[in-house]
DNA sequence: AATGCGTGGTT
DNA sequence: TAACCAAGCAT
């Protein structure tokens, strides 16, 4: 598809549409600092909005700058992590403060390929904190642009599978070359995708650009292709983190055995409300198999083991 | 390039 | 209610 790098109406509406209905989000405001929009911007890998925000918020609060993070032990940053999911994110958060204010004298670098050379940060982030912390002219590519596009002007209900070389192309066709507008591009077509061009259900009756929609065009026609889906019970990931929540609750090692026997009269299946070492019990039946994922946490500097036991890495 | 990696709200 | 899904990254 050959499009024109000028702006489209399609894009200016889209735009109009974001200076009045954008959400008043604090890593957006006026004060925002270019640490607080990485922080961000990791913290919002496949994490919601609201579950992120109370959490960006204490940890700006505690670390202000990168080297403020850099100064304590990366278990910190595990632990402030909370719930947010993934924690080899904070991981890789803490090791990136560490690399800023090592290498960069403390300020976040403002290309895009300083960026993606820092651990956790990828092709989208990078691009993000480019764009939206130093008003950089740079294709931010997420799932809510690519479903956006996909629907207006390829007329599918969802983009491929992954991210391809013809959809990368389509976006950098789209980007304004006006710097300031490319921003708001950026900023707009994201906001459309998380906020009325959702994955299921979307909000067509609200859309700026549902009269140019080519989904809507085409009568609104299902994916081609079934998701596949992402299984949860009985998997590592489940066990690790009924472990990781373990860890991020105790104040002292956490004594080997602990892990392999349960406490009598705490057996039964798990629920949401149980604490986590009687959570893990419910789940770790296989003493084998809980070895290794203590073994894979380890390796993956999300645990830490001594003669005492298991804790966050200090 | 296909897979593994957390968590919890929504449908 | 089970399945889907969320501002991806690294290997």
């Amino acid at each position: 598809m050959q499009l024109p790098q000028t702006t489209s109406h399609v894009q200016h509406r889209i735009i109009d549409w974001f200076s009045t209905n954008a959400r008043d989000l604090p890593w957006r405001s006026a004060d925002r600092t270019p640490w607080g929009v990485l922080v961000s911007e990791v913290m919002l890998q496949q994490t919601p909005v609201v579950r992120v925000l109370p959490v960006w918020q204490e940890w700006l609060r505690r670390w202000p700058r990168p080297s403020d993070l850099a100064a304590e032990p990366s278990g910190e940053a595990v632990r402030a992590w909370g719930r947010l999911g993934y924690p080899r994110r904070a991981l890789r958060l803490h090791a990136a403060a560490t690399r800023i204010s090592s290498e960069f004298d403390d300020a976040v670098p403002a290309t895009v390929a300083e960026l993606k050379s820092l651990p956790g940060i990828g092709d989208y982030t990078a691009a993000a904190v480019a764009a939206f912390a130093f008003g950089v002219r740079s294709t931010v590519v997420d799932t809510n642009v690519r479903r956006v596009e996909a629907r207006l002007f390829s007329g599918t209900a969802l983009p491929a599978p992954s991210l391809n070389a013809a959809e990368m192309q389509l976006a950098e066709a789209l980007l304004p070359l006006d710097r300031e507008t490319s921003v708001s591009w950026n900023a707009a077509s994201m906001e459309l995708g998380a906020l009325l061009c959702t994955a299921r259900s979307p909000k067509c009756a609200a859309c700026p650009v549902r009269t140019d929609c080519a989904w809507l065009a085409a009568g609104e026609p299902e994916p081609t292709y079934q998701p596949k889906g992402q299984p949860w019970a009985g998997t590592d990931r489940q066990l690790r983190g009924a472990v990781m929540a373990v860890l991020r609750q105790a104040e002292h090692p956490v004594p080997r055995s602990l892990f392999f026997t349960p406490a009598v009269g705490l057996d039964g299946p798990a629920e949401d409300g149980d604490p986590p070492l009687q959570r893990l019990h419910a789940l770790a039946s296989d003493s084998t198999r809980l070895e290794r994922i203590l073994a894979d946490l380890v390796h993956d500097g999300l645990a830490e083991s001594s003669a005492a036991g298991l804790k966050l890495p200090g």
